[in-house]
DNA sequence: CTGTAATCTTTATGA
DNA sequence: TCATAAAGATTACAG
């Protein structure tokens, strides 16, 4: 097991629910906050409300106030919103669902704050311990993780592997591997050739083995010939 | 009044949530949608889900195929989870919140998708109506554009591309990245590499640039030269 | 998405 | 050198 999650909580959030945090392993650190109730790391923060709460801050105007202040000070705000049926379950409050509904429509459309809805407050604490997981933990390369399948002919896995490059799915990687023989050369072949350009330094054809390739132009071979030789400190 | 909001909904919505659009007073228009399940304009789009839905479509594998999807086709999707409880109500979901809760986060951390939830769908009818008027009539505040997830950058796909390789997930590609700075060395590193064998025959150990690297063995290698420069024809 | 089991590979250890 | 066990990653699959 690694470190445990840390999150930061507004002392006067329910003591109920930071046990319940506590209880999920995190290391729970209490403050008065001012502007949010729960910080999970400098940049990503939240206000959580209950239904109930929505309505009151609703009616007496301190909902976008505090949307407001949020937005300003971190990077990536969000709004927890646990149990929205309580705002309805009073009868004078039936009516008013459509004022919920359009301060939602207004805090995405047009404050774009997300909004994550937990049904009551152990799952606000699970919603919570996940995003402080996603945040904190390793998971920070939002890498679509390319899975192999293991026993497959060499063939299969050279034509997998061949699908890494830019722009290239089974068709592509089929007539690279047909007329290069194996991977390396097919790679050498692209690093080996060169974009023509027009007087106007648009790219115009490429030279080298591709020329009379259809379907890999200029840009194939110029995200690909990235793709292959830069390394990560030269770009960005 | 001015003009009626307008909605193109799919035909295989519920329709009981179409009537409940007309008779707020909305213009309804159904069609066969592929990659949406309501759309507001050419850049306002949603999927609907209840919380069943989102725990089969998660069980299969197709929840973020969909998100992906109205992604890139539409400038501003979101997520409408319409009665989330319900994907606690069978015992055998109980236990599984911390998957939702993940699978919540992933969406708005990593794909910046909003999410707007109601109890019940007379709810989602009124959420649509509401986020219809934002879009369609003449607000003073004009609707800001999202932000949408980082592109991947070239680290990420030269990471994705290295993958590709024999038995190396994304630890390993880092590691591999990191050291020898573009893939294109890194390949070319292998390639150098030779394995050293015992007097008997059986691989010992590897010289080159691998030498002192922690989880790159002989079979490491072998393999993965054998990926890059073998012609199909010469094996099998 | 999360969790767990199965698989493969390297590495450490002792004979 | 060999054999085996322990440790680490990656892949597979189920819910």
């Amino acid at each position: 097991m690694s470190k445990p999650l840390r999150i930061i909580v507004d002392h006067r959030e329910p003591e109920k629910l930071k046990k319940r945090l506590i209880k999920l392993g995190m290391e729970v650190e209490e403050q008065q906050l001012d502007i949010a109730d729960y910080i999970v790391s400098d940049q990503v923060a939240c206000e959580r409300k209950t239904g109930t709460d929505l309505i009151t801050s609703l009616m007496d105007n301190r909902l976008f106030e505090q949307i407001d202040r949020l937005i300003e000070t971190y990077e990536q705000p969000f709004l927890l919103l646990e149990d929205l049926s309580s705002a309805f379950e009073r009868t004078e409050w039936k009516k008013r669902k459509k004022h919920v509904y359009g301060a939602l429509t207004y805090i995405f459309l047009r404050r774009q704050v997300p909004v994550i809805p937990t049904c009551q407050m152990s799952e606000t604490a699970i919603a919570l311990n996940r995003i402080a997981s996603w945040v904190q933990e390793d998971h920070d390369d939002p890498i679509i993780a390319r899975k192999s399948p293991k026993a497959r002919s060499l063939r299969d896995n050279q034509l997998f592997f061949l699908q890494g490059l830019h722009n290239t799915g089974l068709k592509k990687a089929k007539i690279l591997i047909d007329k290069f023989e194996s991977p390396i050369e097919v790679l050498n072949a692209i690093l080996d050739s060169n974009v023509i350009y027009t007087k106007t330094g648009n790219p115009k054809g490429v030279e080298g083995t591709f020329k009379n390739l259809e379907g890999f132009g200029p840009k194939y071979l110029l995200k690909n010939q990235e793709l292959l030789r830069l390394s990560d400190k030269n770009s960005q």
